[in-house]
DNA sequence: CACGCGTGGAA
DNA sequence: TTTCCAAGCGT
């Protein structure tokens, strides 16, 4: 790699030691990083070697927006249950939403059957290689896309994760906003650089969010373990306390769930399924009576499944990063089942797909 | 583009 | 206890 010759250097960096610069090396980054990798990898399901296509497009999927630790706990039971991208294709919705039961994010179990059925339709069952073509397919944006082009075919892409965008904010000491599109942008620029000048472009992106995850994290970055601690500018300028600045708070708004607990003499109870779209899309609930400001009263809730009397029988909060949902749940009997509103055992409930307020209502917490 | 979409571990 | 936010995507 020529010193003064690549177009990233600041001018005022060029001639100084490297510890120096703004912008280290991309070669001695990517190197450190690959050779931290091979031995501090953690041993992850799907981590085979060599990595496997639909393996690592679940473990993508499950893991966007959401921590290693839950999608370790869901990753074997699912692939248990959907070997293959046939298999996965093939499903029933409802027995993929109860696998995805507890992950979050439910519309990302719909956006991978959606993504395993194009690839058998589109791509002969097998994932595709480029970030176009990969693009194109439900659930995987420009993240996903750079994440399987890299890890699974070593293909020079970049994969810009949150772990991506703060660790090279603070390699390059730059303080810009972590969460605006303009420094997705100049991360993307960075990891490519990254990516193009790695041995393995493959083991470059696992070890960048590998070490975001685990090292260069968010409150107080472990630097003393970092392998590219002397190549850090923020870590120069001490500024690792600083950078990234805190992403901006959002508004929590409260939500009254008024949820009916109505079980038949053989103990079956009465179940709905939610909406195609919003919060909990597709999953089923014991029948639930929403609203934004009142609660609901106890005339509201026997006139709305039919029952003659009913009693509070619980009631807890439920947090989420945008709401605060306020569950109050009612016990009634002799309510009727309907087109919608069906009965069913606590061994079938446990096999649809359920949000985690409603499993601890139907199955108990 | 800004927003909605879940959950639970860590500080 | 409260706050933060994680291997993002679609609209």
């Amino acid at each position: 790699m020529g010193r003064g010759s690549c177009g990233y250097h600041r001018l005022v960096a060029v001639g100084k030691p490297q510890t120096m610069r703004d912008s280290p090396d991309p070669a001695r980054v990517a190197g450190a990083l690959e050779r931290w990798f091979a031995h501090a990898a953690r041993d992850l399901p799907w981590r085979t070697t060599p990595r496997d296509p639909y393996r690592s497009l679940v473990s993508e999927l499950m893991a966007q927006q959401t921590q290693i630790a839950r999608v370790v706990e869901k990753f074997a039971p699912f692939i248990d249950r959907f070997p293959t991208v046939h298999a996965l294709a093939a499903a029933p919705e409802d027995d993929v939403l109860a696998a995805w039961s507890g992950l979050g994010y439910y519309r990302r179990a719909r956006l991978l059957q959606a993504c395993a059925r194009a690839i058998v339709a589109d791509h002969a069952g097998r994932v595709p290689e480029t970030p176009a073509e990969l693009k194109a397919l439900p659930g995987i944006g420009d993240y996903t896309a750079g994440a399987i082009a890299s890890i699974v075919f070593d293909r020079p892409e970049p994969a810009v994760d949150g772990n991506v965008v703060r660790v090279l904010l603070r390699v390059h000491n730059a303080d810009l906003p972590q969460d605006a599109p303009s420094t997705k942008r100049w991360a993307t620029d960075h990891a490519r650089e990254l990516a193009v000048a790695a041995e393995s472009p493959g083991a470059l992106a696992e070890a960048l969010m590998e070490l975001g995850a685990t090292v260069c994290t968010p409150g107080s970055p472990k630097c003393d373990a970092c392998p590219i601690t002397d190549l850090c500018a923020a870590r120069a300028a001490g500024t690792t306390g600083t950078i990234p600045a805190p992403k901006a708070r959002t508004n929590v708004s409260v939500l009254h769930c008024a949820s009916v607990l109505d079980a038949d003499a053989r103990g079956r109870l009465l179940v709905e399924r939610r909406p195609d779209t919003g919060m909990w899309a597709g999953l089923w609930q014991a029948p639930t009576l929403e609203s934004s400001d009142t609660e609901a009263t106890a005339g509201d809730v026997r006139a709305f499944v039919g029952a003659g009397s009913v009693e509070i029988a619980e009631e807890f909060d439920h947090k989420t990063t945008h709401r605060l949902v306020r569950f109050r749940v009612w016990r009634s009997s002799g309510a009727r089942a309907g087109r919608s509103r069906v009965r069913r055992s606590p061994a079938q409930i446990a096999q649809l797909g359920i949000s985690n307020p409603q499993r601890r209502i139907l199955l108990g917490g």
